[in-house]
RNA sequence: GGAGAGGUGGCUGAGUGGUCGAAAGCGGCGGUCUUGAAAACCGUUGAGCCGUAAGGCUCCCAGGGUUCGAAUCCCUGCCUCUCCGCCA
């Protein structure tokens, strides 16, 4: 959520910076509202202070053994007045918080202008696409060659977008998952969580998901009503909602692993060969709370952290900056790193790092004490993948695979691997 | 699943219809004293909104209700704890 005072103050302003990510904003109904909002507000009060004060006369007169009956015929009907206004303040105040749940963040001033995917500049490559004698397969090849990699029994099981992998290749996932997981909390300072994978509906507001991306999402249908996280993002920023974090707890870095669940509604026929896009996968995610100025120092170590990686792993790939027309809804701005994949012959997104600012912490009221002022200010929150493991795995079957099919196992994934240094038919 | 007890400020905890945003203690901050520290003592110490300010308003788990007036009474939900049952 934007600082509704910035919207009051300075409505072009936000206006022309939300056109560069293609956002209009209805300047003219927020003003009005605004106007409305403000004045029914001062009634309200005005109201709500002279019942104080009448109630508490009639308490003293009541104590001083005086008859309260003239008093009481006084205030006869000013309840009713004042519930009346209360209630038409708490209606626009709905109609105003639900207009600004619905404005995208504001894009940084350094991030490039571009209407989508396509103008995204590249900033940094690293490593050479991998060369192969041959015609590289795809990770599907892969793994059904090697019969460790199965959609047909997932299909059967529950449906499209879901796999069965087997054997070394699910072993495979899992070396992957305690490598990140090892090297971000031993090297890089994260402290690992475990979080819950259903969420609610606060949980998925404060970061941005709710309410205007409820079709991504699967929603529980029993009693409780819960969704499956899209991301750990979710559940581990929101473990600071609602609280206020003192100065030397910052910043605050966590890592979790988790299973993601997305719909992905609306993305019939993309990817739909292979593990590319799923409904489920698995991710480890980079979380970082942080000083307002800290926001942009982590966001530029957060994707250094993510990128290691990838490093590590031997992976080429390229880190691109989302222009404001690409960049996501609660996002202030945006690296995508993208792992190069021999089947695809293409760079596909691996990782996404992102600053929020206050955006996310506003909604979910993250504060920190700020020692200048000794007042209670908003976080800023960063996030990234470190790294989508579904992917990664994906990357490493294609990029290590060898000219009869087999997979050899990066060097820092073979001590999680119990001896198994290559993927064979088994 | 059955029975019961609760949810109050950073924490412990008092408050069961009126001047209560809320006693007391702890913790935090500032000071006195001290070479320094501790102890003791004094002061101070929740969050948000409107307003230049004075001041006003809201918040005692959440949402409804009763009342001139609700932290306090009623209803619903959520959460926590105890006992029994069941269970990974």
């Amino acid at each position: 959520m934007l600082d509704p005072k910035l919207l009051r103050s300075d409505l072009d302003a936000v206006s022309q910076q939300l056109a560069r990510r293609g956002f209009t904003l209805d300047t003219g109904t927020l003003q009005t509202l605004e106007e409305r909002r403000k004045a029914i507000q001062v009634e309200t009060q005005e109201l709500q202070a002279e019942r104080n004060s009448r109630s508490k006369g009639i308490g003293k007169a009541k104590a001083a053994g005086e008859d309260i009956a003239p008093l009481l015929k006084e205030v006869e009907g000013l309840g009713d007045q004042l519930k009346a206004k209360e209630q038409e303040l708490a209606l626009l105040q709905d109609e105003l918080t639900g207009l600004l749940m619905g404005i995208p963040n504001i894009p940084h001033e350094s991030v490039p202008a571009g209407k989508g995917e396509e103008d995204n500049p590249v900033l940094r490559t690293w490593g050479e696409p991998t060369a192969f004698g041959y015609e590289a397969r795809d990770h599907v090849a892969l793994g059904e060659q090697l019969g460790q990699l199965d959609f047909e029994a997932a299909s059967r099981l529950t449906g499209s977008r879901f796999c069965v992998m087997q054997g070394p290749l699910a072993r495979l996932q899992r070396a992957l998952t305690q490598f990140m997981l090892d090297t971000h909390t031993r090297d890089h300072g994260y402290r690992e969580v475990y979080v819950p994978y259903l969420v609610n509906a606060d949980s998925l507001r404060g970061t941005g998901q709710l309410p205007k991306f409820e079709e991504d999402l699967f929603r529980t249908s029993g009693e409780a009503d819960y969704y499956l996280i899209p991301t750990a993002e979710v559940p581990v920023t929101n473990l600071a909602r609602g609280s206020i974090l003192e100065a030397d707890q910052l910043p605050v870095r966590y890592t979790a692993h988790t299973p993601c669940f997305r719909s992905e509604a609306g993305s019939y026929g993309k990817d739909t060969r292979g593990m590319i896009r799923q409904h489920q996968f698995e991710k480890v995610e980079l979380v970082q709370l942080v000083a307002p100025g800290q926001s942009y120092d982590a966001l530029e170590q957060l994707t250094g952290h993510a990128e290691t990686i990838l490093q590590q792993l031997q992976l080429p790939y390229r880190v691109v900056t989302l222009c404001s027309g690409d960049i996501g809804f609660s996002a202030a701005k945006t690296y995508d790193l993208e792992v190069w994949l021999p089947g695809q012959q293409k760079y596909r997104e691996i990782s996404s790092c992102s600053n929020f600012e206050a955006f996310q912490a506003r909604r979910m009221q993250a504060r920190w004490r700020n020692p200048e002022t000794g007042k209670p200010e908003l976080l800023h929150t960063v996030n990234g993948s470190g790294l989508a493991v579904g992917r990664a795995l994906v990357a490493v079957m294609e990029n290590y695979q060898q000219a009869d099919g087999s997979i050899q196992i990066p060097d820092v994934l073979k001590p999680y691997m119990g001896g198994i240094e290559v993927i064979e038919k088994t």
